[in-house]
DNA sequence: TATACATATAACTATTCGCTTATATAATAA
DNA sequence: TTATTATATAAGCGAATAGTTATATGTATA
């Protein structure tokens, strides 16, 4: 392909992640995720929405490769996936964001984070 | 408002800015306004599209104050809002992204940039 | 003034998106 | 094995999106 023509896709796969990023749960979930691992049950108390809702968000993630399963008995433990291609442009894109942190400090008040360890 | 209710809300906000520079032919834009000005028929000739089509997208990004207008004659001049909230984000953002630089020197070579001046 | 040119706006359409409900899969516990 | 829990997938629906064509606005020029 041509050199142009390369710039032009590299722009274009970039915009797409941006795309993924530009919805607020899934913005949420990658700066929760930058400091914590965290499972689906979690972030459906987080998010106060259904678990398919969750579930085909962290699929799109992962479809994209920016997120990583793990599973541990039950659960499935996502994490952000630091070697991926666009890890670098998330990173210097997160010290925008102001921390969520806050989201589990309210599950643990409730007694919810527990329940997936 | 609570402070966990603003961190929310500033979140949702950036998620919005994320979502509009989540398109190949904005974020093209704004690559190519980080070095210059540009005007809506150049875009027209860069991104071979109609001419409402770019000017919905300009219109898009002058709405989230992320962009500048300028009349000049019958032409108007669109230039990056270096003053927005949100232009650090941006900066670090373009810092990852290949120059689209090649896209106006087609336009040159063409002698189709002069046309706007 | 009349015409041409640059841009904006409006209305319409096809596609994409995010959610919902229902169901399937997988692991654990009784 | 059966029941329970965690997660995934599929189908369907309403809202949002990006493009189109047609038209309006504003500026320059003959």
């Amino acid at each position: 392909m041509s050199k142009t023509g390369k710039k032009a896709v590299e722009l274009e796969r970039a915009a797409n992640i941006l795309k993924l990023l530009g919805d607020k749960t899934r913005l949420t979930m990658i700066k929760i995720l930058d400091n914590h691992d965290a499972c689906v049950c979690e972030f459906v108390e987080i998010f106060k929405t259904s678990q398919p809702a969750i579930s085909q968000h962290v699929r799109k993630l992962k479809d994209a490769g920016l997120v990583r399963e793990t599973r541990r008995g039950q659960w499935i433990i996502y994490s952000l996936n630091r070697d991926s291609e666009y890890f670098p442009l998330i990173e210097d894109l997160l010290l925008h964001l102001p921390s969520q942190d806050f989201r589990l400090k309210e599950l643990e008040e409730q007694g919810l984070r527990i329940s997936c360890e």
